[in-house]
RNA sequence: GGAGACUUGGCCGAGUGGUCGAAGGCGCUCCCCUGCUAAGGGAGUAUGGGGUUUAUAGCCUCAUCGAGGGUUCGAAUCCCUCAGUCUCCGCCA
């Protein structure tokens, strides 16, 4: 959310800067609610100090036990005229906050102005793609032909994209996440934070996911019960990132000074509807309703949130040069990034069966933009409490991971080497291979 | 699932219809006193919004005592709904 000062204070500067990332405020009706805010709320509030100053009036008048009858009659009246603006004023307010929460954050001025993918820069290039001698299988032919991998079980089991792996290949996966926890915990100074996988709306509307992004969502409800009926909306939601849950833990909350920077790291579980992407990755696990990931959270003073971007990205890189994966770091520009961020860099990975970078990591800088909408702050060097900056990044997606160490990994008989870091957790087995199905 | 108790400021805790945004204590900040320490004295100490303003200064004002609704001229106090915490019983991994 943008602080609703400064777009009174410079709505030409905003809808600029909004432009960019091909955003179109809606000028007219903005300032016309606004306007008409303020003209309600003005006469509320005279009201209201009226009421009140006259209750007084009555409370003291009785107390020395004089007559008050005369000012009961007068301000008894005020009481329809009060409910009558006070409803309008609630009305307009709603109104403003649900444009004002559909308004994405405004780009930094480091991000590339651009319109889509193709306008992202790349900003790092690590590694070189592998040479291979032998014609190269996509992950899911060494899955599926290691007997590892299994699409049509997961499919009797829950539908399409889904997915259900066995033996080693499992126990690769698990190892992925325990490699990177360990890597951000005892390396990256990162605090381990196990989270509920299902949020409430409050939640979902602080990091930006609600009001706009509900399609993206799956919504569940306690066994046997409905939409409650006031409002019509679900119990909870599953996380679609535990960004959500994570960077929640300051909603509402002032903290120290002291207590700055924080950093937590979260594996979890990610639920997502991928309603709009039909047809694209239908293949593999590349795109899954549901897929692992290991999350990185930053809550820091506003003065270092650049600072700590940086590192950030820094850190999930570290973790594909430990699996020697070649990857590159784009900029994303001001057309391609995600709602609430402000900047993000994305990772890519070298898939050599696509002959392409895929993302695998996606680390933002949101600024003030969720802890407005969280009121997550901290008292600052005078004691005034100021909003924090909230940063998230993949560190890294999971499952894709698992995707890259089995395409650039693989061999000429098909089965896989254990990327070296990995080893210590497969109890020291060197490869996937048929036999090796544990 | 059943029965009961509860939810007030950074913390503890008073407050059952009226001058309460809220006594008192602790903590914290500043000042004074005491040649250190200990003790003592004084002042201050919630958050969000609106208006005014060059101003995140000041002034005026509104809202907030778990959340939402209601009764009332007036609600922390009364009523309803929901959430959460605690105790006991049942069930369960």
């Amino acid at each position: 959310m943008l602080e609703i000062k400064q777009l009174r204070a410079d709505l030409d500067q905003v809808t600029k800067t909004l432009a960019k990332r091909g955003f179109t405020f809606p000028v007219e009706r903005f300032n016309a609610l606004e306007s008409e805010r303020k003209t309600v709320q003005t006469y509320t509030q005279e009201l209201q100090a009226k009421r009140n100053a006259s209750s007084k009036q009555i409370g003291i008048a009785k107390s020395k036990g004089e007559d008050a009858s005369t000012i009961l009659t007068e301000v008894a009246q005020l009481g329809a005229e009060l409910k009558k603006t006070e409803t309008q004023l609630e009305q307009i307010q709603t109104e403003l906050q649900k444009l004002l929460l559909n308004i994405p954050n405004l780009p930094h001025e480091s991000a590339p102005v651009g319109k889509s993918e193709e306008d992202n820069q790349q900003t790092r290039l690590w590694g070189q793609p592998r040479t291979f001698k032998f014609e190269i299988q996509d992950h899911v032919s060494i899955g599926e032909g290691l007997g590892l991998l299994d699409f049509e079980a997961a499919a009797k089991l829950s539908g399409a994209r889904f997915s259900l792996m066995t033996g080693s290949l499992a126990r690769l996966h698990r190892a992925l996440t325990q490699f990177m926890l360990d890597t951000h915990t005892q390396q990256h100074g990162y605090v381990e934070t196990y989270v509920p996988y299902l949020v409430n709306q409050e939640s979902l509307r602080g990091t930006g996911q609600l009001p706009k992004f509900e399609e993206d969502l799956f919504a569940v409800n306690a066994g046997g019960k409905k939409e409650t009926e006031e409002n019509h909306s679900p119990a909870f939601h599953l996380i679609p990132t535990a960004e959500v849950p994570i960077t929640n833990m300051v909603r509402d909350e002032i903290v120290p000074l002291k207590s700055l920077p924080m950093q937590f790291v979260a594996h979890t579980p990610c639920f997502r509807s991928e309603a709009g992407s039909y047809g694209r990755d239908t293949r593999g696990l590349i795109r899954q309703h549901q897929f692992d990931k290991v999350e990185l959270v930053h809550i820091v003073h506003p003065e270092h949130s650049y600072e700590a971007l940086e590192n950030l990205v820094g850190h999930a890189e570290t973790i594909l040069q430990k699996l020697e994966l070649p990857y590159r770091v784009m900029t994303l520009c001001t057309g391609d990034m995600g709602f609430s961020a402000a900047k993000t860099y994305d990772i890519e990975v070298w898939l050599p069966a696509q002959n392409t970078y895929r993302e695998i990591s996606s680390c933002s800088n949101c600024e003030a933009f969720q802890a407005r909408r969280m009121q997550a702050r901290f008292r600052n060097e005078k004691g005034k409490p100021e909003l924090l900056h909230t940063l998230n990044g993949s560190g890294l997606a999971v499952g894709r991971t698992l995707v890259a160490i089995l395409e650039n990994y693989q061999n000429a008989d098909g089965s896989v080497t254990i990327p070296a870091v990995l080893k210590p957790y497969m109890n020291g087995l060197d490869q996937l291979s048929k036999a090796g199905g544990e």
